[in-house]
DNA sequence: CATGAATGAGTATTCATTCAT
DNA sequence: TATGAATGAATACTCATTCAT
């Protein structure tokens, strides 16, 4: 139930609630495309404003400041990364699957969305003062029930008898290191033949001999 | 009758080449720090100069402009890389201990000198219109005899017939996001063992049975 | 429903269009003092907004640059320098008045304005790859009607028969001089004296003879 | 007699006064044509230096400021220009033909040397403060010789009794009006074409009728 | 004496943020 | 409430001048 503010009659539902949650969308991702186009430093609040449609002021009504807008379009990219992978490593898939759907979901996600990317870097960039990164909260935050799969898949005896911790880490590395790679350096591939790749190696490893002896020490 | 020729007029004080080799250097190192701390676009030219104890329009006597110097620092921090990662991974050793070897260097080299990862990442984040970062400009460059070294253990036998790109890539991905994931997310474990545990994947794989029929799509 | 199409956006603080005007105005009169007092090099944009009683970024808002305002002031004094004179040489006059009290009006005008004199100097000083200096482009553009009214002079036979070009650049050149050097040197008489005394040459040249066998060469 | 300094034997002529002076000239003329070209402000001493051939110290040597070589040159230029019009105008002319002359060898000069113009405008732009540009002091000094020409041509006769004073300053302030619009005009006239109509408008004046009973108030 | 390396003062311009309307 | 006019802090770079060699 809405309150009615100080000295109005209640006029029900303001009609205008659903216009400012539609506003502050549309400056959201006008400020994504903006920031990333031009990097957080020369991107311009009057173009941001511009974009949307609507006055600098306006913007400010919204985002206490240019940084505080940042750092949203920043958290809402985070936040549909999620739902992408959410969605496609559902839990009636096996728990290998799981694995493979998200990694694909992950490549595809950045690879239709670049800008995310660039927003990733530039948050880096520009606020380093942060504890953490905004990836790396969301990281943190999203990891659990990939611990607990591969937790299953040790117990199974499916995967290997290693540390999950060690596990979840190298995957992340990896697709965090895939995910830049492939922007900065324009990489051409599909994601779908890159997870392949990925996956294969990640399952088996790159040696062909069966895993014991091996010294690499000299 | 002076002896001198109209083209050798130079009979002033003579220009100190060692002493201006020394100059780029300081000023090159006291730039990397500088920029590292506060970032590229925060960073004072004056405190750099500052830092380095000279005037101002003494770094410019040395680089044309704030851009150039910075990018002159992250190609001397590249460089350095790679003379910590050639120093490691020597021809003397065994094909797969230059790999450990060279993966050992790269950590380290990061932990040690994590003011490098913070040049790659405001290079990325302020040189956006650059056709390649310098980071992947040296990647490249350097690649070759990995790739080679790589050939040579498929044809051995020692490692799984695969796509030597598919193999340098997964690594050079892997390292990367190691890398920029030990600073970001201030990991605190050792080079030493994050190496034998990323090595241990990188051979094996995680999975414990062997390769073969594996199904994951469902 | 809002009535306001997209294209309508403007609800806020409409803009003051006489304000914008009376400000435009009051930029370019301190830019007119402050240019002539200092010259264009030495002039502070901040001293011309101090001196309008606006910020910095306000006189930005009204002129792109330093150039571009000085440029406007420039052409403003311009406009009042033919205002004045065709103020004065009105048509009611004969032919020889308005020469008489268009030559009056320039050496009036300069006289009460030195700053545009400064102007005009620092015009040239600080913008010598314009094609033409704005004081010959209005020159130019104002000529038109004098040449008639001399081809006039000329036809009723109170002119000699003399090329109207001859005869309006030797005056132009003359009152160019004129007004240069009454500014420079710090010339002390007051317009109207000058004024008689070059008409009277002008009209009549300095020889006590009649016209005919003159002979300069030797 | 050369008076030796404290502690040396006199050595006689020291060899190199010539030189000094040479190299005085040399920066001289290179100065003159830097300033000209780029302006006051914009000219560099470095430029200057390296146009004479020699160190930027040793301009420095010689002139104690970038606005003293400028002043230096200046006054070198009006020296050059006072030597022209000495030699055209020489007493053996009668004095109407050195008037003729003097004003041949004045456009002549600025039109073989319009570098010397644009010192004469960088001057004034650049030092406001000056009590007289150096046009003007050189041409005050200058004047004398003129005043008794006319003087006594007043008194023979020939010129209209008019004061001297008044017939000088006509004339100056048209020359001065003639270079200046001829350089920033970008005029085509030949010196002489123009001389001819100068002369013939200042021996005659403009009007066809004899002086006498001209009312120009109406 | 000649040189040129070193110095550091000086300034136009941008753009996030505020707030009158 | 929405707007955009007004503000002013903040900063790279140049170049006249000095002086060690």
């Amino acid at each position: 139930m809405p309150v009615a503010s100080k000295n109005s009659r209640p006029v029900g539902r303001p009609p205008d609630l659903e216009l400012q949650d539609r506003r502050r969308s549309e400056i959201l991702d006008s400020a994504t495309l903006v920031f990333a186009e031009h990097g957080f430093a020369e991107a311009d609040v009057q173009d941001i404003a511009d974009q949307t449609g609507v006055g600098k002021g306006t913007v400010y009504r919204y985002f206490p400041s240019k940084g505080e807008l940042f750092l949203a379009a920043v958290d809402h990219g985070m936040k549909n990364l999620k739902a992408a992978v959410d969605q496609a490593a559902t839990p009636d898939k096996s728990p290998l699957a799981r694995v493979s759907a998200g990694i694909l979901a992950y490549l595809t996600f950045f690879d239709e969305h670049p800008e995310v990317v660039e927003l990733i870097v530039q948050e880096r960039a520009h606020f380093r003062d942060r504890e953490k990164p905004t990836y790396f909260v969301h990281r943190e935050a999203n990891m659990g029930p990939w611990r607990d799969l591969f937790k299953g898949l040790i117990e199974e005896g499916v995967v290997r008898d290693l540390s999950v911790e060690t596990i979840t880490e190298f995957i992340s590395d990896l697709l965090y290191g895939m995910m830049f790679t492939n922007h900065f350096a324009s990489r051409k591939r599909t994601p779908s033949e890159q997870c392949q790749d990925a996956l294969d190696l990640l399952f088996h490893g790159i040696l062909a001999t069966a895993r014991g002896g091996l010294n690499v020490e000299g």
